[in-house]
DNA sequence: AGCGCTTCTGCAAGCGCTTGCAACAACGTA
DNA sequence: TACGTTGTTGCAAGCGCTTGCAGAAGCGCT
């Protein structure tokens, strides 16, 4: 591997010129960068990012931690990330924490001398651990918000309630909610949302689960949900979701017909054929590059201000999927 | 940060013995390991791996290259190579690629300096390319085989021929295939041996596709696959084929009366409730793990003897959900 | 007591890059 | 002619770690 040096011999100039050249053009002039590009290109050079990490104490990298890839929102967001972090022209470093509290501990301490900032998607670990890596390396939060640090929601909430009003407008009243994960903050969230509302409205509410947002595990409790007796369920996300319209059409169960059903993101949904299913539009991959442009700030811009963090609004697309309960 | 010289004046000790305490303790007295360690313990020392990485030529992350995570089996197969490198305390990078050779090339231009090695998953870089950076950084290839690099494959073929066999047996003689992503290695294997198969057992095969193997084209393909008078489909992965029975559930196309389905893999399939689905049993994570650990032993090896790569077995699970032909 | 040996530790160089500082030239300007 | 500018370059230090080499003990042996 050619070095800083043999590109400043093969140039015929000093290796503080050659640095300069790659990273600050404007500081050489134009003829020496002729040059010694020239000798880059000749040579093959490749700066190595070991040294430039040690000097400048930035390696590139942002991690990026999620706590599986098989859910189509956490894969959605990371690719975005990564995509967004090329811009700056750095890399991402995906961390799968499996949602477990010591794993995500372990890979912030762990990484935190290889990166320049952390995006945390729906963090396990407290508030208080967070901060404290905060004082070192900026953190950023994905779908949650934590306290101090810059966070990026959805406002899944708000999509709900819009669901709820319809479902009473229909006339429902024994509804279902296939809860996700019980250590993700959204669920509790979304739960909560959903007892409110519930209350206010009239609505009972059932809760199913929780489980672990896959497409198994959807159609594992279709048949609960199908035998529960409710009119409509709404579904933690969208993945799980489908799973449970597939077993629901292999229990004969029709949709909406018998049931109505709606799912709190629209990840999977996307360019599915046939009617549209009920859905609260979100979007993950803005998520992601949020966070990373808003990380991208923290450690470029000039401090002072951090970046204000957003709740990204959501559109709601209520279809046919939801109908007047079938004793009605 | 508490650097190494810190650790040692704590200690009392020089740096080259903190250093050595830490990387080969088995160098150090016993008394002065115990104090070197309640040194890091007290000031919370952590190696800063750039310039640990300057000096040994090493960084202690291998890369993944995967062309997307929405696919269950790449991301089954880059999680479980994090979790292999973990073993070996490393940390794995995923990159993306869309399954595009110019982002393929690049990223591994790019990472070349930053890992030490990788797994490229699927990859559609010409032999030749991989070849070159294999002379520099080891490269072993997951699910294709590329002559000089080592490789691991999952034979699926072998599997697959056997659904064949069973299928004739049944008397079906017009089958579909649903084919995945044209720039695959895996499925373009695949449809040779279908072909193959074809024509030694008088299988009628219609191509359909080739679609991105996704649950929605699943879906979306699953009317054409209906609509053209075939007994039997094969679907190039399990994803694909939960969208095109979730929506033969729609269309109230029954499995396995009015149609024979099987998939290529068994990723998806895994702890769906209801009687199961034929599939080839596919050890996506054995994949990662393999190439990981081939990846490690190229790297701590002795060298000499490169590791041999492994065509994985498959097991066929073939259930009702293949029957005989409605005709039949 | 003197010797070689093993065991442990420190010194110092160096990994490849960045960057503050100083040197220098060329160029007005007073 | 003398001097301050501006623009361009090189020198050298240093980022935090690893490691070859050599020195210092401590040991058993003759």
């Amino acid at each position: 591997m050619a070095s800083l040096d043999d590109v400043a011999r093969e140039a015929g100039v000093s290796a503080s010129t050659v640095s300069r050249a790659l990273s600050r053009p404007s500081m050489v002039a134009e003829s020496t960068l002729v040059r010694v590009r020239a000798a880059v290109e000749r040579l093959g050079f490749r700066a190595n990012p070991a040294a430039r990490a040690l000097t400048t104490g930035r390696s590139g990298f942002f991690a990026v931690l999620v706590p599986d890839l098989d859910n189509p929102f956490y894969s959605t967001t990371a690719t975005a990330a990564q995509d967004q972090a090329g811009r700056s022209g750095r890399r991402v470093l995906i961390a799968v924490t499996g949602g477990d509290p010591d794993r995500e501990a372990e890979a912030l301490g762990e990484l935190e001398g290889q990166v320049d900032g952390f995006a945390v998607q729906s963090p396990v670990s407290s508030a208080a651990a967070l901060k404290e890596v905060h004082a070192r390396k900026p953190v950023v939060a994905i779908n949650r918000r934590v306290p101090g640090l810059t966070s990026f929601t959805v406002d899944t909430p708000g999509g709900l309630g819009q669901v709820y009003d319809r479902l009473v407008e229909l006339g429902h009243r024994d509804v279902a909610y296939l809860a996700g994960p019980p250590s993700s903050w959204m669920d509790r969230h979304r739960r909560a949302e959903l007892v409110e509302h519930a209350a206010r409205s009239g609505l009972r509410v059932r809760v199913h689960g929780p489980v672990r947002p896959a497409f198994a595990e959807g159609a594992a409790a279709a048949r609960e949900i199908a035998d529960s007796g409710c009119t409509a369920v709404l579904v933690y996300n969208s993945l799980l979701l489908l799973g449970v319209m597939f077993e629901f059409g292999r229990l004969g169960v029709r949709v909406p017909e018998d049931i109505s059903v709606a799912a709190a993101d629209d990840i999977a949904l996307v360019d599915l054929p046939g009617p549209p299913i009920t859905a609260v539009r979100t979007p993950a991959d803005e998520l992601g590059r949020a966070a990373v442009l808003a990380l991208t700030t923290l450690v470029d811009g000039e401090g002072g201000d951090r970046p204000r963090g957003r709740r990204l609004p959501t559109t709601v697309r209520i279809t046919d999927s939801l109908a007047p309960p079938r004793t009605a």
